[in-house]
RNA sequence: GGCUCGGUAGCUCAGUCGGUAGAGCAGAGGACUGAAAAUCCUUGUGUCGGCGGUUCAAUUCCGUCCCGAGCCA
């Protein structure tokens, strides 16, 4: 039955201006809203995360927001097995899948490699020559190995090169045999769909960060982030993120609220510049200046069909 | 009004004993196969304040003017 259902993504930079087009279309057209922002899985992260409001999401049905508990892990693999597992076991005609994580995307529609768990011995190996070794003796070690995938990522970038070395290690093959084994079977997402890109520019993008942070913080920003610290979540990965990062900063007095909000609008519009990096590349994106810019008749037609 | 110190990239500044200049930050571009709002890479032409003078050659030396800061009147 899956024939009858499609799929509408809906992708640009943050603050872009998404979530209201994705109303409008939903309305117009009866779908759902799915979400595909890394931050916005987890349950405690709303204010931050820019998360649609209790009133938004009673608009029509909302999935994969907040579905996660906070100190849990997420990846770009469990959410594309939560989406095909969302899409198989629901009966919408039209889910629209909004958010800005362009790798989470392409994890769905291209597919990924099944899990693999890296055991604790080996773990704990990668660990230990990531601290006793350099940077360049780590990479090399990599580049014995598995020469090709070295030669596609940076010596500095030790984040890559100790994830490889967890999986050529656990599997003994090298990334490409890893990958391509991956690729020779088909994937689970056979949903007709289309892109919807939205943005603004850069200057409008900056001012809708601007007063997005201020409501924010008018929202209760900071006592969702000190929440957060006081559950013991100090070392939480996703705190880590544009916002949050700052915010503790603020809240440990490692800055003033000046310096925070200018700090995190520069890294709310460096977010924003690598997001569209990933989307640039996907030529079959319709791009708007914003949500209210008038649709092709293209997108109309698939939307309109049954 | 006099004296002193400054005026060099969007910002903060370095430098050239005379051969037209370079760092940090900001900005821009890019990569991406389980932290992805993460992680990482690449990228600096600017009347060296204006106008004259000396010189083969001036951002550099000299003169003068403009602007800023400070001190003295």
């Amino acid at each position: 039955m899956s024939d009858l259902k499609k799929v509408l993504f809906i992708v640009g930079p943050t603050a872009s201006g998404k979530s209201q087009l994705s109303y409008q279309l939903a309305k117009k057209f009866n779908g759902v809203i799915v979400n595909c922002d890394s931050l916005q899985v987890y349950e405690g992260l709303n204010i931050g995360s820019a998360k649609p409001t209790k009133t938004e999401m009673a608009l029509c049905p909302h999935y994969l927001f907040g579905h996660i508990e906070n100190g849990d892990e997420y990846t770009a693999g469990r959410f594309r097995s939560d989406a095909i597992r969302l899409l198989k076991n629901t009966s919408h005609s039209l889910y629209i899948f909004v958010g800005g994580s362009g790798f989470y995307i392409k994890a769905l529609v291209d597919g990924m490699f099944e899990e693999t768990p890296i055991k604790l011995t080996i773990q704990n190996e990668v660990k230990n020559m990531k601290s006793k070794m350099s940077k360049e003796e780590l990479f090399q070690f990599l580049a014995d190995r598995d020469p090709a995938y070295a030669h596609n990522i940076h010596v500095n970038d030790t984040y890559r090169v100790s994830r490889a070395l967890e999986l050529v290690l656990s599997l003994n093959k090298t990334m490409k045999e890893i990958q391509d084994e991956f690729s020779s079977k088909s994937s689970d997402f056979i949903y007709p769909h289309r892109y919807l890109g939205v943005n603004p520019g850069r200057e409008v993008l900056r001012e809708r960060v601007a007063l997005r942070l201020q409501k924010m913080l008018e929202a209760g920003f900071r006592q969702e982030v000190e929440k957060l610290l006081q559950d013991n979540l100090k070392t939480w990965k996703p705190l880590n993120s544009v916002g949050y990062k700052e915010m503790q900063e603020w809240l440990g007095g490692h800055r003033d609220e000046r310096d925070f909000l200018s700090e995190v609008i520069k890294n709310t519009m460096r977010l924003a510049k690598r997001q569209m990096t990933w989307f640039k590349r996907n030529s079959e994106i319709e791009w708007l200046k914003g949500p209210l810019d008038p649709l092709s008749q293209k997108s109309i037609d698939f939307l309109s069909r049954d």
